[in-house]
DNA sequence: GTCTATAAAATGATAGAC
DNA sequence: GTCTATCATTTTATAGAC
């Protein structure tokens, strides 16, 4: 072996994953990746077929986190609290982990259809609700959960949701969402009135 | 004047609406721009500064386009019944009118603080929200709707929503929304319990 | 106002030496 | 496994002739 081992996969997602984070998810490109690992843009095709290839491995990567950071917080929770407690997880994850989450939404949006990694976080919502509400499986209430935690996350980010009332913001949008499911949930149930 | 004019203004951005509705916004380069109207890209810089400035003009002109599609909606409707309409004017429009939706987004994204477009939405969707509950401004409950119309509508352009449940999920969450934060503002208001 | 020509900068990716 | 060298492409934008 005349050349000794400059890099490794794990080495280049821990470059990858520094590069976004610092500018998002189009400052990595194979030449700036090479060059934070000290190697030549052509050597990086030793370890990955493409460009692409590198996103992909990170979404994954980043869809199991968030996965992991909603489970883990509610833990020992149910009902209300436990859908509350996973939508503040949700928030603070695509806020602290920004270029993870734009990953794991760029490669939901790119998909054909629902790809596995939304339908985790689709079912992961499912039964956080039908636990909070009691009423059973509720997808169309699922989605609306789902579609308030990713707007909200994007316009606070943009700036249009003030930091200062953000916390506040959100807890009574998820509270209120919620709470309007369950009576919509209960009269579809067969409480009418 | 040796030289005819071949193109215009009006010209160039009707032809750079075509290629964003065809391609997305990426699609649109001086290049693709020019060839669509028969001249060289250069040509173009007789009548816009930049690349970034056709956008920016397309982006005005969607903001006034989504808030005129909106007031439309509602005109002759009060309370519950025209912010119903004014949110289905909303995601009617970012569905059928995608790419201009995107530059609207996009412009209220890269804004350092809240724009001026994002302004008029937010106070739209504000007054509406005041007069379907009639318990005063709540500009927290007004960021919620908007977070739930924008993810929404991303979750519905990404397959992740079908199109076939798509019409009730979205009518199910604005209307629990909106009962919940009617529910929440009232108690704020000084009607505990 | 449009043209040719060109600058200047990125990008992803490959061939072949070592 | 890494290197040099290079290809091929794309992009925004400018200079100057006509």
């Amino acid at each position: 072996m005349p050349f000794p081992a400059k890099t490794n996969t794990d080495a280049i997602l821990a470059s990858a994953t520094d590069i976004i984070k610092t500018g998002g998810i189009s400052s990595l490109s194979m030449r700036t990746l090479a060059a934070r690992l000290g190697v030549r843009a052509s050597s990086l095709y030793r370890h990955f077929p493409d460009r692409s290839s590198i996103e992909k491995t990170m979404a994954v990567h980043a869809e199991d986190q968030l996965l992991e950071r909603m489970r883990q917080t509610v833990d020992g929770l149910r009902g209300e609290p436990a859908l509350l407690a996973a939508a503040r997880a949700y928030l603070d994850y695509a806020t602290s982990e920004s270029a993870f989450y734009d990953l794991i939404m760029q490669s939901i949006g790119s998909a054909p259809r629902a790809s596995a990694a939304a339908n985790q976080i689709s079912d992961f919502l499912l039964r956080l609700l039908s636990d909070a509400t009691q009423l059973g499986d509720d997808p169309a209430g699922a989605a609306a959960l789902w579609s308030f935690l990713h707007g909200f996350t994007v316009l606070l980010r943009a700036g249009q949701i003030s930091e200062a009332a953000s916390k506040l913001a959100f807890a009574r949008g998820t509270q209120s969402l919620l709470r309007g499911l369950s009576v919509a949930a209960a009269e579809a149930a067969g409480s009418p009135s």
